[in-house]
DNA sequence: GCCGTTTTCGGCCCGACTGTTTTCAGTCG
């Protein structure tokens, strides 16, 4: 578990015994809210303690600065300590279960004196099977029912979907409901429309005049597993794949309204609530009340324009900042699809001894593949020559090689085709060793149209060595890109530590381009980091690391990240056309 | 607990669904 999750756990906790302890609903809600934003973070909390940044976290106010202050110095917090031993341990296993509360777990735990969390779970099937849940009052049939049917389909260490899985499952489910006369349209809602890095439940809107048929033609997907809930207007149910999805029905009066409700986020709609509450508003999926008036909304900009502002590009409603900017009508013009002119990290199926993967696609297919993505121009940055068992003579004879060859293909592509444009510069993507040197020579390196410099081992190394090395590497006058800059892997491996407004600066400085890598288990560098960089004015670049050219068509998922990173057409060095891009590469 | 173009005190989003409750609490998003 990362530093991040590990300490919104801890808040999650302590939340869960005010809750079940005290009354104090607003306090638990500050505690859920500050592990809701430190989740979304991608620095690592400890690095910002370490850099007394605590209480630029918005939701980190003087207490919980303080107690995460006594966290990450001493290990433990007194004060979460003691409140903690207040509840059986056993409760906050039980919080898992979907359906189970604070409440609920509170009360199970206790009953059954459930003190340890590895066993809860597991005793309380015991339990079930037993028959001993009816002592409880309240807790009656239907009740074990829900309990026994929630611990079945209970995934196991439920993790977060890729943006991509994501939406690869959603738009399968999209094509059947569209499939239905009925249905005039259907849409991904919640972090898969806001194109989050990751996606836990998948939520899909449908528009419809008959929502009771709708429902019912939703619910008959050949893909479902199980109905957990079913209403008139919400549904939720499980597939066989395991994961879960949100089905929410509107008519046609109120679309507006559903798609601005449920693709959220939760913070982004408290706070447009709160300004439509000071408007003496009143804001829910249904529209917007005015004492006993209610407007409705058919599309959700006439929504956004009736309290006042510009409608927010869905990749921004994180409530950090855009209300405020769509308020004085200053949103940012976001980069687009159709704004990308080229990609230059594409592995080619050029066969040498490469430190790292080799791509699987020819030259002839990449630029097939570029032309048909309508590209300018494209860039092939195979990975350099093994570092070691190679003399400088074999490299430089393999780097000439390559060259050649693949000039060579390059000119027969064009005879073939008639030569519809399409611009090729032969880089080369390069490691940053261990100690910030590059693993090619200055000559060799001055051979190539241009360099991504990436660092692909000793991950963890300390925040000053990787920001030095990575400063290093980009100080060469050829390396001109940072490849996957933080180095993470979602779910697999954390993103390296290193002192990133350093490093945007020197980058906006020096002129080096940082990269926004697509690929669907990277989107690096993260939306936060891009939104730092942004405003430094660094300059980026939207590329694939394709390795196959189907990953060509990966280029979304880095454009709808660097949306959420607030980049404009400006910040993309890769939205310039072929002449202007020359100026960059000198 | 947090937070501030009415406020450093007095507020703090809104509704669906479920179960057990005749009017609401718990959970979820």
């Amino acid at each position: 578990m990362t530093v991040n999750r590990e300490t919104a756990q801890l808040l999650e906790r302590v939340a869960a015994v005010f809750r079940v302890k005290e009354g104090d609903t607003f306090r638990v809600k500050a505690y859920l809210n500050a592990a809701a934003v430190i989740d979304s973070l991608t620095e690592p909390l400890d690095e910002l303690w370490r850099q007394q940044k605590l209480d630029t976290v918005p939701g980190l106010g003087k207490a919980l600065v303080g107690y995460l202050q006594e966290y990450f110095s001493k290990g433990k917090v007194q004060h979460f300590d003691s409140q903690l031993k207040k509840v059986p341990a056993g409760m906050f296993a039980l919080m898992d279960i979907r359906g189970v509360g604070p409440m609920t777990a509170y009360k199970l735990a206790r009953k059954f004196h459930l003190s340890d969390k590895k066993t809860a779970i597991h005793r309380l099937q015991q339990l079930i099977k037993d028959d001993k849940l009816g002592k409880i009052e309240s807790f009656k049939e239907r009740s074990i029912e829900r309990l026994t049917k929630s611990l079945k389909i209970q995934t196991i260490g439920k993790g977060r979907l890729l943006l991509s899985d994501a939406l690869s499952i959603a738009e399968d489910y999209l094509e059947y409901l569209k499939r239905s006369s009925l249905t005039i349209e259907a849409e991904p809602l919640g972090s898969l429309r806001r194109r989050l890095s990751t996606v836990g439940d998948i939520d899909l809107a449908l528009n419809t005049k008959h929502p009771e048929a709708s429902m019912k033609h939703a619910l008959s997907y050949s893909q479902i597993s199980s109905v957990i809930t079913k209403g008139d207007k919400v549904s939720h149910v499980k597939l066989k794949n395991g994961f879960e999805v949100d089905i929410k029905i509107s008519e046609p009066r109120d679309w507006g309204s559903l798609l601005q409700h449920y693709t959220g986020s939760k913070m982004h709609n408290i706070h447009l609530r709160t300004i439509a509450k000071g408007k003496n508003l009143s804001l829910s999926e249904y529209g917007i009340k005015k004492g006993k008036k209610t407007n409705h909304f058919k599309t959700e900009k006439d929504c956004y324009r009736f309290l006042g502002m510009q409608v927010i590009p869905p990749e921004l409603r994180e409530d950090t900042g855009e209300i405020g900017l769509a308020q004085k009508n200053s949103l940012p013009e976001l980069i687009e699809l159709g704004d990308i002119k080229g990609d230059l990290h594409i592995h080619s199926n050029y066969d040498f001894p490469s430190s790292h993967d080799q791509g699987v696609s020819s030259l002839h297919e990449i630029l097939t593949k570029a032309e048909e993505l309508g590209y300018e121009y494209i860039g092939i940055s195979d990975h350099n020559p093994k570092y070691s068992g190679l003399s400088e003579k074999e490299t430089e004879k393999i780097l000439m090689g390559r060259k050649k060859f693949l000039e060579q293909d390059f000119h027969a592509y064009e005879k073939r085709v008639k030569n519809r444009g399409i611009k090729l510069l032969i880089g080369m993507e390069i490691d940053i060793r261990p100690d910030g040197d590059l693993a090619l020579s200055d000559k060799l390196m001055n051979s190539l149209d241009y360099a991504i410099v990436s660092i692909h081992s000793s991950f963890d190394k300390g925040m000053d060595e990787n920001t030095d090395r990575i400063i290093n590497a980009l100080s060469h006058p050829k390396a001109l890109i940072l490849g996957h800059p933080t180095g993470r892997l979602i779910n697999r491996r954390d993103p390296i530590v290193a002192d990133w407004e350093k490093i945007f600066e020197f980058s906006a400085k020096s002129k080096k381009i940082i990269e926004v890598n697509s690929y669907p288990d990277r989107l690096d560098l993260p939306d936060d980091l891009i939104k730092t960089a942004v405003s430094k004015g660094v300059k980026l670049i939207i590329n694939t690391d394709s390795h196959d050219v189907d990953h060509m068509d990966g280029i979304k998922y880095g454009v709808w990240q660097a949306r959420r990173g607030y980049a404009t057409k400006k910040d993309i060095v890769n939205s310039l056309t072929w002449k202007n891009l020359q100026t960059v590469l000198k």
